[in-house]
RNA sequence: GGGAGUUUAGCUCAGCUGGGAGAGCAUCUGCCUUACAAGCAGAGGGUCAGAGGUUCGAGUCCUCUAACUCCCACCA
């Protein structure tokens, strides 16, 4: 890397370096007693496209935990796997067929059909891992997964099986949402509500056997009322205490219908009166069970009317409404139309209006296993961070209902249930069998398949081989930490806990690290439909995968969404060359064999020494406690601030210099400085990172699995720290003044300062000379050494003076000196009045006394030395 | 109806256990100083949404209020 380019290529080393990385097996975990596990199952991306930025984000995160762990000497395992994503791919694969063959799924019939969903999965599967790696993710490839390869399958059928036996699989028609679009059934969780603008329909309907009374009822459905079967009103409500009992009759259907009291109806609701209609409306149905009515299902599968709509048949559920409502209108029953915004449930996946109906559905019964979901929550085995995701997560497993795990689709794993064609006997088994066990007739397979996230949510211990107890599942499972975005608390992360603890009888993972959407520069969602998605692979291809992970590693806080930024990418990418630059400057001056520390450090080198320390030590408790961001942002300045704009530019006249000694011990302290650095950002920056530690004098093949550095109490310099500290600021007070008189650069100026600590700017006059444009430095520890016609500046510790001769303006150096007197002045009356403040000096840290104290002085003797300044100029 | 989040510089956002308000981008000034112009040296810019409270001390903790966002529930 001697003759390097000056700016860093991302294109020229990323896939490279990846191969490597693969080729050398650096992912890959094996069982090993000797060493503790760190696990982590990836959040499997569905099959159904490419990934997207949410994506990228969620790797990122996982990437950089893995990393982390991976260098600290844990057997780092992460597992990598794609999900078949039921309904999601099926559609997909549907409009495929549509669109380039003009065919429905019926067209090819089920076995064929699945054969193509199988390439879908092979194309897109395969696109999806390319993409990971890409990345730069570091997961064992040997271990990938998918949730209907042979493995989860089988876990797949223990699972049911198991439930069913326990009684906690059941069959049942009961009320589920139904998808007209997608011909399915959902789960609660799969139901998206939005506010929509609809009506309240009052309708009228006769009391039979008294002409002339009505009960008003309001709607804001009224097509079901073909499906009605009673009228409830509240058994306290005065107003139709004396007909409960009684029949009204439908209007249009001509059916009578009774009147039941029921809590359901609210009095002040309303007109009070409530139709019923079971089989079309979760609480009807409730109603209906209490009562023991009828269940009239009114619509087809596709949400038209069906033959018990009488003349209604045929046509759509809207369409239906419009005429019935027209011919409520017509025989006079209509009383009015009240406008009434509602929420309406739609398919989360098509988006299609839900149809709540009754149908035969299987279902897992939650509330026993909900029990242990909560109490490993709760107890904290399982901690959610942020900590405020446990809230979301036990209000939904508290208020859980039974969970309807049958889809109407052929896209995932068939329902291990077979019903007898000779007696109609039902069994359940694990495996395949094609004779009724209890009277030796042709069985045939339930036709529906799992919801997707059934086989999702056994993916921490599927991956790792149960129901087979094999000796990864013993070592890796219970995994550490679960990274996914908040959106999937519900669908997955619950499942995943509840599954874990009832099937393993143990917790799934330990912590569940939470993050937020990544949303577009307006902060709107990113979608296919608004076109304003951004594809992380040509960001990569632009900046360089290093570049993407720092952007969506940083600035930004945990659980929360982020906005994504051209500017911030472009920002990274200079953070990565800036890495480069400073890597280039290292090499270009070093002629070291191996990485030491310096045997005799000069003060700069002790300060930059202690600085890494405290960077180690910081960015180590940061990364335990998933504050990524802030740790990101340490190793930013460090670098930068600390590294690159003071500690190489302090270094350089040693080592153009003749003094070998001080050279060596120069090239030693940056070498070591940089290669622990590198490190440290290697998680978050794998690519940049790899490339530069490999062209150090290291003893390793790669940064990968080198070991994580460790902070250590003999690279802490506090006094050093303090003189450097010090220096530098005496630096920039001269830049400062330099720069506001309009001095130019290349002008140099003798200076003369003044100090109680003349040794230490003895030994820094240097820097003066390099950094702020000295020709000769004085130092002394009185006003003695300085000529007449000077201007000062200030500095803790230091005043440092330059001839008047090099000023152009005596009115902006007053100017000048006036806005540093006034600010001092605040300073001073600042620390002044929380010292005289006997709350503090009685109840404060005595540490922050003495700084307070500390301060008090220097800011006085600075406040004079500005005062004497001014006065000189008169 | 219940819960959560957000409100800090022109923009996007950090700010961990309470101890002198930060970053990136943008703006302005001066620099092609032999690692880096994807850079260097500087500058301007904020009653930390509002009101109370706890505390010696509050952007940070508590209460209330407002605006925006999200999740859950679903009185038809």
């Amino acid at each position: 890397m001697k003759n390097i380019e000056k700016t860093y290529e991302p294109q020229n080393v990323e896939s490279r370096l990846y191969k490597k990385w693969c080729d050398n097996g650096y992912f890959h975990a094996e069982v090993d007693s000797k060493k503790e596990p760190y696990t982590i199952v990836i959040p499997p991306p569905n099959v159904t496209g490419q990934l997207h930025m949410g994506h990228a984000l969620d790797e990122t995160l996982q990437d950089i935990l893995i990393r982390f762990k991976r260098m600290q000497g844990y057997n780092a395992l992460w597992i990598p796997g794609t999900d078949h994503a039921g309904i999601a791919t099926q559609i997909k694969v549907e409009e495929a067929l549509r669109k380039e063959e003009g065919l429905t799924r019926y067209d090819l019939g089920r076995e064929k059909f699945l054969e193509r969903v199988w390439d879908w999965k092979k194309q897109y599967g395969d696109r999806i891992i390319t993409q990971l790696k890409t990345l730069g993710s570091s997961c064992d490839w040997d271990r990938e997964r998918f949730t209907m390869d042979e493995g989860c399958s089988k876990a797949v059928r223990e699972v049911f099986v198991n439930l069913y036996d326990k009684g906690l699989i059941y069959r049942g028609n009961r009320i589920i949402n139904w998808c007209p679009k997608c011909t399915t059934a959902l789960s609660d969780a799969e139901v998206e509500y939005t506010e929509q603008d609809g009506n309240f329909w009052h309708i009228k309907y006769p009391v039979e056997g008294e002409e002339g009374r009505f009960i008003t009822i309001a709607t804001t459905r009224p097509e079901t009322m073909l499906g009605d079967t009673a009228i409830a009103v509240n058994p306290e409500d005065e107003r139709y205490m004396d007909i409960i009992g009684k029949n009204v009759i439908i209007p249009l259907v001509d059916r009578a219908i009774p009147i039941v009291g029921d809590e359901h109806a609210d009095k002040d609701f309303g007109t009070g009166a409530v139709k019923i209609t079971p089989a079309h409306d979760p609480n009807d149905f409730e109603v209906g069970q209490r009562h023991n009515l009828p269940i009239i299902k009114v619509m087809n599968d596709d949400a038209t009317i069906n033959k018990l709509g009488g003349k209604y048949e045929g046509l759509d559920r809207y369409e239906a409404r419009k005429a019935i409502v027209a011919d409520l209108d017509a025989g006079g029953y209509l009383v009015k139309i009240e406008p009434h915004a509602h929420n309406v449930g739609q398919c989360y996946r098509c988006g299609t209006t839900v149809e709540p109906l009754t149908s035969d559905q299987w279902f897992v019964k939650m509330a026993p296993l909900a029990k242990e979901a909560i109490r490993v929550v709760k107890e904290g085995e399982v901690k959610f961070v942020p900590d405020r995701f446990s809230k979301t997560y036990l209000n939904w497993m508290e208020n859980v209902h039974d969970w309807c795990i049958s889809r109407q689709l052929w896209w995932g794993h068939r329902i291990p249930a077979f019903y007898c064609s000779d007696c109609g006997e039902m069994t359940v088994s694990k495996t395949d069998i094609d004779t009724c066990p209890k009277c030796g007739g042709s069985v045939k397979q339930e036709n529906d398949v799992l919801d997707t996230w059934f086989s999702s949510a056994l993916w921490p211990f599927s991956t790792l081989g149960w129901p087979d107890k094999t000796p990864e599942l013993e070592y890796f499972y219970p995994t550490a930490t679960l990274v996914t975005g908040y959106d999937i608390i519900f669908f997955w992360v619950a499942r995943m806990i509840f599954s874990g603890m009832e099937h393993m009888k143990e917790i799934p993972f330990k912590h569940v690290f939470i993050h937020g959407l990544v949303r577009d520069s307006q902060g709107r969602k990113m979608s296919k439909s608004l076109g304003n998605g951004v594809d992380p692979l040509e960001v990569i291809k632009e900046y360089g995968a290093d570049a993407l992970r720092f952007t969506l590693a940083t600035g930004n806080a945990p659980g929360n969404d982020m906005r994504y930024y051209p500017e911030r990418v472009e920002a990274s990418r200079n953070f990565a060359n800036k890495i480069w630059n400073a890597a280039r400057f290292v090499l270009m001056n070093i002629d070291i064999e191996e990485i030491t520390l310096p045997d005799n450090p000069r003060m700069e080198d002790k300060w930059i020494l202690s600085r890494l320390n405290s960077t180690v030590k910081e960015v180590t408790d940061n990364l335990e406690k998933f504050e990524l961001g802030i740790a990101l942002q340490k190793l930013y300045d460090f670098v930068w601030d600390e590294f690159c704009d003071w500690y190489i530019e302090l270094v350089k006249p040693r080592l153009y210099g003749t003094d070998d000694d001080s050279k060596k011990n120069a090239e030693k302290t940056l070498c070591y400085v940089l290669s622990n650095f590198l490190k440290l950002l290697h998680p978050f920056m794998p690519f940049v990172t790899e490339e530069i530690y490999c062209s150090l004098p290291v003893s390793d093949e790669t940064i990968v699995t080198s070991a994580w550095p460790v902070y250590t109490d003999a690279l802490s310099f506090p006094k050093e720290e303090e003189e450097i500290g010090a220096v530098c600021e005496a630096i920039k007070a001269i830049r400062n003044l330099r720069t506001s008189m309009n001095v130019p650069p290349s002008r140099k100026a003798a200076m003369y300062i003044v100090t109680k600590n003349p040794s230490l700017y003895e030994a820094g006059s240097i820097f003066f000379e390099k950094l702020a444009g000295a020709a000769s430095v004085t130092v002394g520890d009185s006003d003695a050494i300085v000529p007449e016609g000077c201007v000062n500046a200030v500095a803790p510790g230091a005043t440092i003076f330059m001839p008047t001769g090099e000023l152009v303006d005596t009115e902006k150096e007053r100017e000048r000196l006036t806005k540093e007197k006034k600010r001092l002045e605040g300073e001073i009356a600042r620390v002044e009045k929380m010292l005289s403040n006997e709350g503090f000096v009685s109840r404060a840290p005595q540490k922050l006394i003495d700084e307070e104290k500390a301060k008090g002085v220097k800011y006085r003797e600075m406040y004079e030395s500005v005062v004497e300044s001014l006065a000189k100029l008169g």
